[in-house]
DNA sequence: GGGCCCGCAGGG
DNA sequence: CCCTGCGGGCCC
């Protein structure tokens, strides 16, 4: 495949070869792609040997075998090696004019992943079987000589290609129509100008080349996390909630079900162990029809919104959906911009126009947090977003998490000020627009300009809580991730309003191991040791950490926790004060083994009364009362454990206290056996005992909400502007 | 394609 | 309880 010898002329009619210009006569033009060649570079098996010849001659590049965007009959792709299959099939998906880019991404995905992978409808053989693969036909051999980019003549990167099916570096891509070329480089046909404006990464081919690595590196190791299409299985039962809902199908549905277990406020990569159903945790490349979809894999949960986080815990992921224009995005590193400034009257969910400054508040503000602490967030990308090579072509999809370097606030495009972030990608998995195998190196970071007027500026001090690790080359958590303020409820995501219910369901072995789960192996303690800093782990545990005093236990990527080299510095995996003087004599904490082994007698299977599963956060002091507060605990007691241990049982660091602040605030004055159908509108005592048991229904709510609109309204009568939540309970009338 | 409208989740 | 939100389908 000497293609490299086998170049036609250029856009500018210059041969690639001897950088001549031929006259027309010493050229042959392909009756496929329409591209001149010189007649004296050509390789002489090549050229057409009669005039005949001459006026049907297809070039190198679209004869037939090896045209790298024709579909080939099936007959002939049946006959050539494994390998060949791959790029064949994958052509072949591509150039299907019956299926939408969603149900291609899906082919394509069944395509490489292993395990029951099909080429095709009619064709079983799985191409990842390397036994089907000519040793000196490989993939890369291949692709070398029929992907190149068609300017620099090496594989492309960010392969982009035209519709013509030329393929271009996207840097190459970009330069050419820099220059103003409106022509293919290759074939001279007209470029879009949605194309040459707007390159879309071909995906296809990455995987292809991303595969045809592997396949040389002679990488094993199952199917590579490529691209990942989720599967429609379990979706939600109850999906809808509203008749107008039924009818289309997804507008004002209420969302489905969560499938995966990590909590809302999770960060970092979704992992296997989250996810039950089918044990591979949320995969970089993965994609979803629409962020509905994308919410139930707990990638990003918000439906709307393009933020998740909350102001003071930090935020764990972003959508780029195009929804503010300031956006800049270049893949590995991109710019964005906060939420806010709009005017959200008349009932608008989103607004394209600003209208006022953004600030560092709220979602905004949760960005910022994230980036003082160096926290990994989870990026999506929508197909929405239209001005970025690096969006899908459909869908919602998941690429990896990125740290947030910098913020800052500029004079947005509008005229208003906007919240920027500085993201730089670092996961471990290689982006799905990079035919790289590997996953981020950290880099230097990219100049912006926009910082020269910016305002507010915000760099991150100190060491970010995930970051790089040389020794195990991989980035992982350095700092512990904050422990999360929410609940879960039997593997689903429980929010909001369905918390308290939650709580109060946990059971006793979930309770024991949210209060007293040592922070290493996550189980419940034995032998519990509390540090001077007021952490706490099993002895074993603590002890093991720093065997050989030289090591101290830490997050590998893949959350496991492992040894890593600490050079004779102990520190505690919490919170990494220093534990030498500690770990001398360590003392078993036996006020809090009697806690839990107290809890651990008790009848686990016993129902527990509201009461008695209340969070126990709101524990606090001393130990010698903790065994009369089992009994008192059993005994359906308020006060259960309340005046508890000297130290507190692990989790003590801010994130537990604003999670006891949370769950006080919210819980603990409730009534009890309030039924979770009367929610926020029984406040107090509005409802009678004997009512509480009914729900309210949502036409009551209805009529409440009117009355109450009916009030505000006599006060604000005439008001010119109406508001949302005015314009809201209008429309309830 | 753009405007309109809405349920819903979640922050505070 | 109120406000916010880079959705999504329908109608025109």
């Amino acid at each position: 495949m000497a293609h490299v010898s086998q170049l036609p002329c250029n856009g500018d009619g210059t041969c690639m070869i001897c950088k001549k210009n031929p006259s027309p006569d010493d050229t042959f033009t392909c009756r496929t792609c329409a591209t001149p060649w010189h007649v004296t570079c050509l390789s002489s098996s090549s050229c057409p040997q009669t005039l005949a010849d001459a006026l049907l001659w297809d070039c190198p590049d679209c004869s037939l075998a090896d045209h790298p965007h024709l579909p080939l009959p099936p007959s002939i792709a049946g006959k050539i090696g494994g390998s060949d299959k791959l790029v064949v099939a994958i052509r072949a998906i591509e150039s299907d004019d019956s299926l939408n880019e969603l149900e291609k991404a899906r082919r394509r995905q069944e395509l490489v992943s292993g395990g029951g992978a099909r080429l095709s409808d009619d064709d079983g053989e799985n191409v990842k079987n390397k036994e089907g693969i000519n040793g000196d036909n490989d993939v890369l051999a291949i692709l070398d000589g029929n992907i190149n980019c068609s300017i620099c003549m090496q594989l492309p990167e960010r392969p982009v290609t035209t519709p013509c099916g030329h393929n271009f570096c996207l840097k190459c891509f970009q330069k050419w129509v820099a220059q103003g070329k409106r022509t293919c480089a290759n074939c001279r046909n007209q470029i879009p100008s949605t194309v040459a404006s707007q390159p879309r990464i071909n995906s296809a081919l990455v995987i292809a080349i991303r595969m045809a690595k592997m396949e040389k590196s002679n990488i094993t190791g199952g199917a590579p996390k490529v691209y990942h299409f989720v599967h429609n299985q379990n979706r939600p039962d109850k999906a809808y909630t509203t008749e107008r809902a039924k009818k289309p199908g997804k507008a004002n549905a209420c969302s489905g079900k969560i499938f995966v277990t990590v909590p809302p406020d999770h960060f970092g990569p979704i992992l296997a162990e989250n996810d039950p159903q089918r044990k591979q945790g949320v995969l970089v490349g993965e994609t979803w029809q629409d962020r509905m979809e994308c919410r139930q894999w707990g990638a990003h949960l918000p439906h709307v919104a393009g933020i998740a986080g909350q102001s003071k815990y930090g935020a764990q992921s972003v959508a780029l959906s195009g929804g503010y224009i300031d956006d800049e995005d270049h893949g590995e590193w991109f710019l964005y911009t906060g939420s806010g400034g709009r005017d959200l009257s008349g009932n608008k969910r989103t607004n394209k126009a600003q209208s006022f400054d953004q600030k560092f508040e709220k979602l905004n503000e949760a960005l910022r947090l994230s980036c003082r602490k160096g926290y990994p967030v989870r990026v999506v990308r929508s197909h929405k977003e239209k001005r970025s090579s690096y969006a899908p072509e459909a869908g919602v999809r998941y690429d990896g998490v990125y740290r947030i370097e910098k913020c800052w606030r500029k004079n947005g495009i509008q005229g208003y000020k906007v919240c920027r972030y500085l993201f730089v990608r670092c996961d471990n998995d290689p982006a799905p627009w990079t035919s790289d195998i590997h996953g981020d190196q950290p880099r230097p970071l990219p100049a912006i300009k926009e910082l020269k007027n910016a305002i507010d500026i915000t760099e991150r001090k100190g060491s970010p809580s995930w970051d790089y690790d040389e020794v195990e080359g991989c980035w992982m958590w350095k700092n512990p991730p904050p422990c999360s303020r929410k609940q879960m409820n039997d593997g689903n995501i429980v929010s909001g309003k369905k918390r308290r219910r939650a709580k109060r369901t946990l059971s006793a072995r979930e309770k024991l191991l949210k209060e007293f789960s040592c922070q290493i192996c996550r189980d419940v303690m034995t032998s519990p040791l509390t540090t001077p800093c007021a952490h706490n782990f099993c002895k074993a545990c603590l002890e093991g950490a720093f065997a050989g005093q030289s090591f101290t236990r830490q997050r590998t990527c893949e959350g496991r926790r492992t040894l890593r080299a600490q050079k004779n510095i102990m520190k505690c995996p919490s919170c990494s004060n220093d534990l030498a003087e500690f770990l001398q004599n360590p003392q078993v904490n036996r006020e809090l083994m009697t806690v839990i082994e107290s809890l651990q007698h008790r009848n686990v299977g016993e129902e527990q009364s509201d009461e008695s599963s209340k969070e126990v956060d709101s524990r606090h002091e001393e130990t010698d009362a903790a065994a009369d507060d089992i009994e008192m605990s059993s005994a359906n007691n308020h006060n259960n454990l309340k005046s508890g241990m000297e130290v507190k049982p692990q989790r003590t660091d801010k994130f537990k206290s604003a999670s006891a602040r949370n769950g006080n605030s919210s819980c603990q004055a409730r009534p009890l056996l309030e039924p979770p159908d009367v929610e926020q509108g029984t406040k107090g005592g509005s409802v009678k005992p004997e009512n509480r048991g009914q729900q309210t229904s949502a036409a009551e709510r209805k009529l409440k909400q009117t009355k109450k609109r009916k009030k505000s309204s006599n006060a604000t009568s005439n008001v010119g502007v109406t508001t949302r939540s005015k314009r809201a309970k209008l429309t309830t009338r």
